[in-house]
DNA sequence: GCCAACGTTGGC
DNA sequence: GCCAACGTTGGC
């Protein structure tokens, strides 16, 4: 018999604008769905990659710096994101029913706030950092892939 | 506030 | 299916 494949755990950059939803929000929350993405390769992310467990760098966009400013974990694999169904929502959707959902998201806990927040100008400075998405001209993805390498390299600095 | 980069929409 | 126009993201 065959033996069920163990999910690796996989780490994650997720973006999120401070004023809107930042890392100090989602410590009084405990936990939020990373509902209103409306990207296909992100949902796709969050639909078929991220598994409970999966870390995240949490990373604070559109801010003053923006950075990194601690660690989230996905604590519930992806489920219908509900703003898609209210029509009061800028994120609504028309072609969405409750039986064919268009837009999933997963939930995610808050871990820690690091103590030293890496602005984005550092992570472009530092040479270990070389090959991350984030630093990259134009990368506008909400949800990005990170290494295993540079995830732990990036949290031990932060803590 | 500017604007480069990129995703989406819609006419054809 | 092409691609121009338009909208959005997000650094600066």
């Amino acid at each position: 018999m065959k033996t069920q494949q163990n999910h690796t755990p996989k780490y994650w950059l997720m973006k999120s604008e401070p004023d809107v939803f930042g890392i100090d929000h989602l410590k009084k929350d405990k936990t939020t769905w990373w509902e209103g993405v409306r990207n296909y390769l992100a949902r796709n992310y969050m639909m078929n990659e991220m598994h409970v467990g999966d870390q995240i760098l949490f990373y604070h966009s559109n801010a003053k710096p923006s950075g990194i400013a601690g660690l989230a974990v996905v604590s519930h694999n992806a489920e219908p994101d509900q703003l898609q169904f209210n029509k009061k929502s800028a994120s609504f959707e028309k072609r969405a029913t409750r039986e064919k959902p268009v837009w999933f998201c997963v939930q995610v806990a808050f871990q820690h706030k690091f103590k030293n927040f890496i602005s984005l100008e550092e992570i472009k400075q530092d040479p270990q950092c070389s090959n991350m998405l984030v630093i990259r001209k134009g990368q506008r993805l909400s949800i990005q892939p990170v290494s295993e390498k540079d995830f732990l390299y990036l949290k031990k600095k932060g803590l």
